[in-house]
RNA sequence: GCCCCCGUUGUGUAGCGGCCUAGCACGCCGCCCUCUCACGGCGGUAGCGCCGGUUCGAAUCCGGUCGGGGGUACCA
């Protein structure tokens, strides 16, 4: 049992629609820190300025909201790390990076990606990315190329050797530095890239346990040296755990993609599902509470949650069962509860007038025992 | 090409060397209950990718192979 607080986060970027990925992800996180007694964050990851949305963001603080993920540090509730959005953080990435190059752990790189291409070819080489060629460039070639008028881009200088890290779902992953090439941490116009805000945001904020899709193991061995530049510049304590999650696929193999419409989180809540019963099917995919049971409440899953438990393999999304899964959760509740979470539906159908007339309360009263007993959703109630 | 991850019925999973003639759930197919539908009950269907090795014994350990996925960006 380790004694140190677990702290992790879940951060989003706002764009587009949030996807049922998002959902499953963001509930190993939650119900990772409740089951440890840790802190829970939650950070909007808004670099991405071109493709941000007001709407997104706010669909995101909508979709915790209905699903009940509450979060101890972030938007709206604030916290010791505040700000929890990017956007408003850039002074910390910028003190990063000066204090990154000062340490001599960046070095200006002024290459185009032709260059690049061009001195593989002729090498050889079986390597791709960046071949380093600015590593160890003198005054004079940076005048030069100054001279040219050339922009630079801020290359991390990764160590050489064997990265090697305990993953917390799949075992012990190592990479050599070869297949990892130096990479840009700032844009060639200064912004910073998501390869250095997310470890500092990660250092700066104290994370433990970073437990996030499969898609980031990759981008794994090249943040762990990272961590370590930052700790020997003062910026937090090193590289945290990591636990990849295996992919949420859709039909075939091809990962659940936004397109798909089962995609849609939102969707679900739209779809007259209950949120626990959302929740419980997404836990499914990559977890199981016991060998012959599969409707779990969230106070269950909290206590029975670990991420030693999490399931490798890639993880097809199957409607029907989602349908079953939330049949079950409706099952569970009291007409007067069935009634209650139907009625902004039938509302909004114009079954009962909005607030609620005497003769509707009447019709309600004799009518919704019936109804609460044959419906899998609680759009249905709809219909009948 | 190179690097990394993954591989149990159609789908999600349990399984961590003998308890497995591989369990559970969804799906699908029958039957029962029922005025109908839903719910519920009963039964059936179908799986350890392949080849070697270790072992008295392998779904479980090791090697290889095949297949799938991801990465190889001034995307995240």
């Amino acid at each position: 049992m380790s004694t140190s607080p677990v702290r992790v986060r879940m951060a989003p970027s706002p764009t587009g629609s949030p996807h049922v990925g998002l959902v499953r992800t963001a509930l190993y996180n939650w119900a990772f820190a409740r089951h440890h007694g840790g802190t829970f964050v939650f950070r909007i990851e808004d670099t991405d300025v071109a493709r941000n949305t007001q709407e997104s963001y706010d669909a995101l603080l909508d979709l915790f909201a209905w699903l009940g993920l509450d979060w101890d540090e972030g938007p709206v509730v604030g916290g010791p790390h505040a700000p929890y959005l990017q956007s408003e953080r850039s002074h910390l990435y910028r003190d990063a990076l000066e204090r990154l190059t000062a340490a001599g752990h960046t070095y200006r790189c002024f290459c185009t990606n032709d260059e690049v291409e061009a001195r593989r070819k002729a090498s050889g080489s079986k390597l791709m990315g960046y071949d380093g060629f600015c590593r160890e460039l003198d005054a004079d070639q940076v005048a030069a190329f100054e001279a040219e008028g050339r922009a630079a881009v801020v290359r991390f200088r990764m160590p050489e050797g064997e990265i090697a890290f305990e993953d917390l779902v799949r075992g012990r992953i190592s990479f050599h530095s070869d297949h990892v090439p130096d990479y840009a941490l700032a844009r060639a116009n200064g912004d910073p890239l998501y390869t250095l805000v997310n470890p500092v945001d990660d250092a700066l904020m104290e994370i433990t346990h970073v437990l996030r899709g499969e898609d980031l193991l990759s981008s794994t061995p090249r943040q762990i040296p990272l961590y370590a530049a930052l700790a020997d510049v003062g910026i937090g304590n090193g590289a945290p755990l990591f636990g990849h999650l295996p992919y949420v696929m859709g039909q075939g193999n091809k990962k659940l993609s936004k397109r798909d419409p089962e995609a849609n989180a939102l969707g679900y809540r739209d779809a007259g599902f209950l949120p626990e019963g959302l929740l419980n099917y997404v836990a499914l995919l990559g977890w199981a509470i016991s060998g012959d049971r599969d409707v779990f409440t969230l106070a269950e899953m909290v206590e029975a949650f670990d991420i030693g438990d999490v399931n490798p393999n890639p993880a097809r999304f199957d409607l029907k069962k989602a349908d079953a899964i939330n049949a079950s959760h409706m099952r569970l509740l009291s007409v007067e509860d069935i009634t209650h979470r139907a009625l902004p539906f039938l509302k909004a159908a114009g079954v009962v007038a909005d607030p609620v007339s005497d003769p509707d309360t009447t019709l309600l009263e004799l009518a919704m025992p019936l109804v609460a007993e044959r419906i899998n959703k609680l759009t249905e109630a709809v219909d009948m």
